[in-house]
Order: C-alpha cells, then structure tokens, then sequence
DNA sequence: AATGACCCCTGCTGGC
DNA sequence: TGCCAGCAGGGGTCAT
C-alpha cells in the first residue's frame, strides 16, 4: 500500500483533521513496531500539532514539544477516526485530538515506525539525512539522476529504488517506470544513455504525480472503517502481469527477481 | 564506496 | 477442507 503516492494522500488526508489540535492523549498499545517505540514519544501529550510534512515515505507530525516521525513500511495504515472508535486487531498507536477524534495506526506486519525527534529531523536524523531528492521536485533532474549512474554497474532498477539515489520509488513505480521508458530493468545504471535518462525521469515524475491524484478516492474513504482500494491497478502495465501478453506489443512479459524483489518487464520493448 | 543477501512480521494465495 | 510453501507495495544492517 504505501508507494510515495499513498504516503502523501495519506498526508493530505489527515493534516486537516491534525494541525492546529492538542494532543491530549498518546496511546501505544504496542511497542514492538522497526524500531521498540520510544517512551519519547508519550511526551507530546499536551503539545499542539503545527503540521504534518512528508519525506522520502516519512511523515514528520511537527508539535509544539518536538517531532514525531511515521513510516507506514509494508502494511502501516493512518486513520482520523473517533477517538472512542473500536479498537481492531493491530490498532498499535493512538494520537487523541482536543477536537474528539484520534489519529489511528493500524500495522500488521510492524515494519512501520514511530520515532521522537526534539528537533526538526530531516536535516540531521539518522533516518533522513542521507537521503536522494525528491522526485517530485526540481531537485530531481536528468542531470542529476545522469551523472549519479554513472560508473554504477548496478542493475538500473535497483538504482533508482536506492533511496540515496531519489526516495520514494517503490518496486511497483520502478516497474511501471522502466516499462514506459524502454529501459531493461538487468541493464547497468552507468551504460543508460543520456537519452534514455531523458526519457526516465519524466516518466517516473508523471507516474508518481498522476498516482497521487488516483489516491484521491482513498482521501475520500479516509474516515470509513476500511478501505481497502485498488484504484491503480487497472493502469498497471507491468507489474502483477508477468506471464501475460505485453499491453504494447503482445509479447509474454517476463517476471525476474533483482533485488529480492519481483520484477516484471517486457523482453521485446525492454532493452 | 558499492553491492547484494538477509531479516524484521502477519496475512493471503495457490498447489497439493 | 486443510496444510504448507512462497510471496507481498520497505528498508536498515551486515558481510563482502
């Protein structure tokens, strides 16, 4: 669930509900999330919540005593719901609001995180410090991505999963991305062409942007008991497909692991 | 410095 | 129907 596109709707989702409210209770119901979860974390009870940033997939919840920092892993989930709301099975932490509601975490597979920071984390945390530009920014350039391949002899797919390299592209967008460009995900991130770049990195911010804008259909079940969309599925190109027909050139699609990760492309249009 | 293997954990699917 | 292996959208850490 949580590529780039989730993290930011989830952003935009439950900043309004955030910003500007106390924090009058922090419930944790469970501790053994990535990382045990800080007895820090407890000490934001009484602050008021400024603003809810995002980073790589990290969420940044700025309060009046300092910073909470969320990462949703593989199956993390961030619901506003009342905050006397039945508590459901991996409903591991509980931001209560002034307003009444909660800032609901629901993980199963706990590869999530809440951390405490007392100062502004992104620039000095350990998490955050090292890493790339955001794709969605000017930051993230053809030259940039270009001379930071070169020399690599790493497979390009893994490359431009490589959080020091550019954050938020997840192995489906790394997939979908390679797809649309013509880019073998095997071959050697230091012998793509310039030109190929060129191709690259506005494909990949077009499909970040655009899944942004599909995650506005879970903005809108945001408050529901459960929303369990699938809306970017149906505009997957690659990905989940491997075995099937290319949607190009009718080729079977060829499914791979790089990374310890599936990787699924289309050995005629791929190269 | 760069690269790849491994691991954290639960839930679901597909094969037998 | 039940059991079990394998896999899942992330990413830190360690060994090479």
């Amino acid at each position: 669930m949580p590529e780039l596109p989730e993290v930011e709707v989830s952003r935009l989702g439950i900043s309004p509900h955030l910003t500007g409210q106390q924090i009058t209770q922090v419930i944790v119901r469970d501790r053994r999330l990535r990382w045990p979860v800080p007895a820090s974390l407890e000490t934001v009870a009484g602050a008021t919540i400024e603003g809810v940033e995002r980073r790589a997939k990290y969420l940044i919840i700025s309060t009046t005593k300092g910073y909470l920092i969320v990462h949703l892993g593989m199956s993390g989930a961030l619901r506003v719901v009342p905050a006397d709301s039945l508590v459901v099975k991996h409903d591991h932490i509980d931001l209560v609001l002034g307003s009444g509601l909660c800032l609901r975490f629901n993980d199963p597979r706990r590869f999530g995180c809440w951390l405490f920071s007392a100062t502004h984390p992104s620039a000095d945390h350990p998490l955050l410090r090292e890493l790339g530009p955001e794709p969605l920014t000017d930051a993230f350039t053809l030259d940039y991505l270009f001379n930071a391949s070169r020399g690599r002899q790493q497979a390009i797919k893994t490359f431009i999963m490589d959080n020091h390299v550019v954050v938020g592209v997840g192995n489906i967008y790394a997939n979908e991305s390679l797809f649309k460009a013509g880019i073998h995900p095997k071959r050697a991130a230091g012998k793509v062409s310039k030109a190929r770049y060129q191709r690259l990195v506005p494909i990949i911010k077009e499909t970040l942007a655009r899944a942004i804008e599909q995650g506005g259909t879970t903005l809108q079940d945001f408050t529901q008991a459960d929303g369990q969309p699938g809306y970017f599925k149906q505009e997957l190109m690659v990905y989940g497909r491997g075995g099937k027909a290319c949607m190009q050139c009718k080729s079977t699609l060829k499914e791979i692991r790089l990374g310890q990760r599936s990787t699924v492309y289309c050995p005629q249009c791929q190269r």
